[in-house]
DNA sequence: GTAGGGTTAG
């Protein structure tokens, strides 16, 4: 196609490499075509990968590719790859049978990987066994990144008899292939295979060490994650954000946060394991405190870590501070409208107070779905909103979710916290009978909270008294609780005792019973319990009561 | 004659 021509197209090349905005691949396009270069194979394929870097910038890869009047095979995998990559798996199928459907595109040993990347990244078994079958047509099967790629697939797809196979029929392996049959193990959570590979590797890189530690802290063997981490060579970033999350897991911050101060080459990634692991964790106030570090540090987040720290402020219910990190969110350019970002703004905001805010940003999202609904739903159960709350619950179940055990918990809650007490039941029975929901100790604990606030202690008594004595020790405390809000004398009593045989060793119902005594005027009775709770051993731990 | 592909981390 080039025959002649002057050499004018490496310095657009070079130019390439240095181009990642749509403006400045449209302009470099215009130069391609003023110059008459739009078939050049060469040019165009340099072009097009250098285009396909985003999924924003791939339709416009695709439009300059179907400008080629005769696209051979590598301008073909070049736009293949990228659909692979920043596209789904079906828009991909559509690239590959057009590739094949055309006279040039003949698939070839750099076809395959991308493809089958792509079907180990959406679990599609199905498409990627028939790919398997298609490639050995081709004639590739024996290339090392077409089976490293077929090892990886079938290791992710948890078929691992077949990652077997493939990788002990490669004629050649190297670190990459042993570092996927690895992985493979560590998905079918079969450690002690994982670790005999490792062994085995002829050689290994940061990322086979990095894979095998990464394997313990999914699998919760922390112990032996350190003793290999310990053991690295050279550790990088992901070896120290691998185990900083493996202690997160466990909730040993300690721990993460000495491994996160020994990194010295921080990374946003790292950032946010340790907020996220401090909000997970319900250490809220430290998430907060290392976000702030971290933008101290000149580090800009991104809509991960907002995610922790809105998560985090949420647990702490700051208004103030969800003022701010919202209206930062606002000023910067995030993605207000991406589902796991509304949802923990909608969430933020309304545990925090704003429900305004939240109500708006909830009606804005592209897509509600059950998590959003519950954050809002919780958002009016904690002001007292019952109302509301039933209303958006409705609302929830006439759009077709399906209602879970966690959004039968969020509503009881709110039918509790606003006394609706018929409301309550019926839900209560709607849970078990439509939709076969067994109650958890935590439904009987809203309803138990709900009928004693109301004042029909009696029937909480007796819906308390049907269920068997293990587990429900919370609802005991609750219904306590609700004892002294009404003054029962009697109740309580009999509830208390109740209690301090579930938990002997908690003060709080030794000291709840003793102060209904000496609101009755019973010293008597007073000292009695006092006695008992210094018999045991229990000292009485400031606010620690259920009033 | 050139170009295009596979593994770890939130």
């Amino acid at each position: 196609m080039r025959h002649g021509l002057p050499a004018i197209s490496p310095p657009i090349i070079t130019l390439l490499k240095s181009c990642n905005t749509l403006r400045c691949f449209e302009q470099i396009h215009v130069q391609i075509i003023h110059k008459g270069f739009e078939h050049d194979n060469y040019l165009i394929s340099n072009f097009i990968s250098g285009c396909c870097t985003s999924f924003s910038l791939l339709r416009y890869a695709t439009t300059v590719f179907n400008s080629v009047s005769c696209a051979n095979t590598c301008l073909w995998n070049s736009l293949l790859n990228g659909h692979c990559n920043y596209s789904s798996l079906s828009s991909s199928l559509s690239v590959f049978s057009a590739m094949r459907a055309s006279s040039e595109g003949v698939p070839d040993k750099y076809t395959f990987p991308p493809l089958i990347k792509c079907c180990s990244n959406e679990l599609d078994v199905f498409v990627g066994v028939g790919i398997h079958g298609l490639l050995i047509k081709y004639g590739v099967e024996d290339n090392v990144f077409v089976g490293s790629s077929l090892v990886d697939f079938y290791g992710k797809c948890k078929l691992i008899g077949d990652a077997q196979k493939v990788f002990g029929e490669m004629p050649d392996r190297n670190v990459v292939s042993w570092t996927c049959m690895l992985v493979g193990y560590v998905n079918c959570g079969d450690l002690v295979s994982a670790r005999r590979v490792f062994d085995a590797m002829p050689k290994r890189n940061r990322v086979s060490w990095n894979a095998m530690i990464c394997g313990y802290v999914k699998l919760g063997e922390l112990n032996s994650a350190r003793k290999l981490f310990d053991e690295i060579p050279s550790k990088n970033v992901h070896s120290y954000t691998t185990m900083i999350d493996g202690y997160a897991k466990c909730g040993d911050m300690a721990s993460a946060r000495f491994l996160f101060e020994e990194c010295l080459a921080k990374d946003l990634v790292l950032w946010s394991a340790l907020i996220s692991g401090y909000a997970q964790n319900g250490l809220p106030k430290e998430a907060v405190k290392s976000f702030q570090e971290m933008q101290f540090s000149n580090t800009r987040p991104d809509e991960h870590i907002m995610v922790s720290v809105m998560s985090a402020c949420a647990q702490v219910g700051n208004l103030e501070l969800a003022n701010e990190i919202d209206s930062y969110m606002s000023r910067s350019s995030f993605d207000l409208q991406r589902t796991h970002v509304a949802a923990a703004l909608v969430d933020m905001n309304a545990k925090c107070g704003n429900m305004e805010r939240a109500m708006s940003l909830f009606h804005n999202m592209p897509k509600r779905d059950l998590v959003s609904y519950c954050s809002m739903i919780h958002g009016h159960a904690l002001h007292g909103q019952g109302t509301e709350a039933i209303k958006l619950f409705y609302n929830m179940l006439s759009e077709g979710l399906m209602p879970d055990d966690v959004a039968f918990t969020v509503i009881l809650t709110a039918c509790s916290h606003a006394a609706l007490v018929e409301e309550g039941y019926c839900l209560f029975d709607m849970m078990k009978s439509k939709y076969s929901i067994t109650p958890s100790p935590n439904h009987y604990a809203c309803m138990i909270d709900l009928l004693g606030r109301s004042g029909h202690l009696e029937a909480a008594y007796d819906l308390l008294k049907s269920l068997s004595v293990e587990n429900h020790s919370e609802s005991w405390g609750t219904l306590l609780g609700a004892c002294r809000l009404h003054c029962d004398t009697d109740l309580t009593e009999v509830v208390a005792s109740r209690l301090v045989e579930l938990e002997p060793c908690n003060a709080g119902s030794f000291v709840l019973l003793s102060n209904v005594y000496a609101a009755a005027d019973r010293w008597l009775d007073v000292s009695i319990v006092r006695k008992q709770m210094i018999g045991r051993g229990l000292r009485k731990i400031p606010g620690c009561s259920w009033v």
